[in-house]
RNA sequence: UGGGGCGUCGACAAGUGGUAAGUCACCAGCCUUUGGAGCUGGCAUUCCCAGGUUCGAAUCCUGGCGCCCCAGCCA
């Protein structure tokens, strides 16, 4: 993956490094580091960070790991991990033999916390967690001492280590860095460091009974595998003097820590919080429900990683903080599937249309080229006969202006076939809904043009009604329908009732049988498909990854305006 | 004056004292056996505002204004 230096947009946490090479720092050196919590599945936020990290890594020629910050066991678990790992993967990225974890420093991070307790610079406090808040004062008041916050350094270190030895309740104790609580940073007023929690972890089992903290172990764990640089997001600035404090104090290898703006997307919401809520309360079939902006959701929607990529790089880096619009992700999408989708005529509402001066039993193979953008795609062969399906849609009755698809009297042309003309409109007495056309063929328009030039305006996809395989479609739209979710104060307040439409009836070509999941298809004239995970044998599920840009669309709705 | 950040087109985003890149979106046209794709053109006399320094300021200085983050024994 060698994303050329040259034409990567700057930005400033490439500069800063470009900088730091220059300059010989940590013998110029690039080492990062993706450092997720195993507390949920990925999102596109993340693989913007995914994207970041691993690929400063590889353009300065440096590493990158895979590290897991497992310091809360209550949220934890490896079903998480798993699938961090594989969507890691699946987006391009190799963590070589540098997959970690913060429980594997958990030793090394206790021993940390004895050096402190020894310079004088940690206590054991026994306040309770109300207490502690209280004592904390407010953004604007200074907070005051702890009782306990000059306990002896022998006493200190006896506490310390009865508490990881099980004699006191959870949440009774906990060990607090000795700094400030004057100061205006609140992270600086003698932050817990570690807690006493009976907690199962998913890896060190119950080993332990006290955990360390996330602002304690993050910055020690860098520290430890030598992270040159280490980027995180915005909200993590004010906590950069208190890693500065600990890495300082305990005299140790000192990471720089870059913070740049998270990312967010009009029309979704990234809060793993609420991902999770969307999940367990039934809003979504589950993290990987094609609606949901996880990895998993992108890549069962039919995301390529190439485009995801692409996304990331051209969202740019910035510490503004920023919502981009959905339409370039959908843009870096189509963009790439356009190169590689192959086309394939599929009616999702069908129409049967009879051409009744074609022959009753005759069935012919036509050539249809498999993609225009390359040439290498080939070709295949699709069956015609009298009886075929065609888009709902595709046909008027009272066609509106420009609108230059089937009408009575009307010619057009069917996409690979023929021309056909529009000779009459079959209702049901009843309802008066339109049941079937009749129409007739000029066989000398095969393939698609007339020998005597004359033209056509428009191009209709059909499928042969004998030869047609059923399928499910599901169609997607966004899952919001609000640009800023969060800005609700029930973010559920604006889900969009109408984001999934299951389509059961559709027809779709046979070079579709067999399709296996996860292939990508351009449905002609509609948008990217790929298959859905729940097809059968007898039954083939699509998903419709994106839509075509669709001009008639627009034409039509400025229409009625 | 609690602390820390950030303000460049509708949305992203370069630019780091030499006279506003690029992308998405949008608009117009060309082309087209996908109303797709592609191609061409348009789209910030101005960089949150006001002063100042300078031959020259988005970039430097001063003062405002606006927005975001922080009071978990979460990460």
């Amino acid at each position: 993956m060698s994303t050329s230096t040259s034409s990567s947009p700057s930005n400033f946490i490439r500069n800063i490094i470009e900088e730091d090479v220059k300059a010989k720092k940590n013998n110029g050196r690039v080492h990062t580091r993706f450092p997720p919590e195993p507390n949920g599945y990925l999102h596109i936020g993340h693989a913007k960070s995914i994207c970041l990290n691993f690929g400063l890594a590889a353009e300065y020629g440096g590493l990158c790991n895979l590290r897991f910050d497992d310091t809360n066991p209550t949220k934890e678990e490896v079903e998480y991990v798993e699938s961090i790992k594989e969507d890691v993967r699946w987006l391009g990225f190799d963590w070589g033999d540098r997959l970690y974890y913060a429980s594997d420093y958990f030793d090394q991070l206790y021993q940390y916390a004895v050096q402190l307790i020894k310079k004088g610079k940690a206590y054991v406090c026994d306040l309770s967690p109300d207490e502690i808040r209280e004592y904390r004062g407010t953004l604007k008041e200074p907070g005051k001492n702890s009782p306990y916050r000059d306990r002896s350094v022998k006493e200190n270190l006896d506490l310390f280590e009865r508490m990881r030895a099980g004699e006191f309740g959870d949440g009774s104790r906990v060990l607090r860095a000795k700094i400030d609580m004057a100061s205006g940073n609140l992270n600086m007023r003698d932050p817990v460091i570690y807690r006493i929690l009976r907690a199962t972890h998913h890896r060190t089992g119950d080993k332990w009974c006290v955990y360390p903290m996330y602002d304690f172990t993050h910055c020690l764990s860098d520290s430890i595998e030598g992270i040159t640089h280490s980027i995180c997001t915005l909200e993590f600035e004010d906590h950069r003097p208190l890693y500065d404090w600990f890495l300082d104090e305990l005299k140790v290898f000192h990471p720089q820590q870059i913070e740049f703006a998270r990312l967010n997307l009009s029309y979704t919401i990234m809060s793993k919080r609420k991902l999770l809520q969307l999940v367990e309360e039934g809003y979504v079939s589950g993290w990987d429900d094609p609606r949901m902006p996880t990895i998993s959701g992108l890549r069962r929607r039919g995301y390529t990683p190439e485009s995801i990529r692409n996304f990331s790089e051209r969202i740019g880096v910035a510490k503004k903080d920023s919502m981009v619009d959905i339409a370039l992700l959908e843009h870096c999408l189509r963009q790439d599937l356009n190169k590689r989708a192959l086309r394939v005529m599929a009616v999702l509402h069908p129409l049967r249309v009879i051409i009744d001066n074609y022959p009753e039993n005759q069935t012919e193979e036509l050539e249809a080229i498999n993609n225009p953008e390359d040439p290498d795609a080939g070709s295949r062969k699709i069956p015609f006969s009298r009886t075929i399906y065609i888009e709902r849609e595709d046909f008027r009755e009272d066609p509106p202006k420009k609108f230059f698809r089937l009408a009575p009297g009307r010619e057009v042309r069917l996409k690979h076939a023929y021309f056909i003309q529009c000779e009459q409109v079959i209702k049901d007495d009843k309802t008066g809904e339109i049941v079937e056309l009749h129409c007739t063929y000029d066989p000398k328009t095969k393939s698609g043009s007339a020998q005597n030039g004359r033209k056509v305006k428009g191009t209709l996809h059909w499928v042969s009604a004998k030869h047609c395989l059923p399928a499910e479609v599901r169609l997607y739209e966004r899952l919001f329908t609000r640009e800023n979710p969060d800005e609700d104060k029930d973010f559920k307040a604006c889900l969009n009732p109408n984001s999934l439409e299951t389509l059961k009836s559709c027809r779709v070509e046979p070079s579709l049988a067999g399709a296996t999941p996860g292939s990508h298809y351009q449905f002609l004239r509609h948008g990217y498909f790929c298959v859905d995970p729940d097809s059968t044998k007898g039954q083939l599920v699509f998903n419709r990854t994106v839509s075509l840009r669709d001009t008639w669309a627009k034409i039509e709705k400025g229409q009625n305006k």
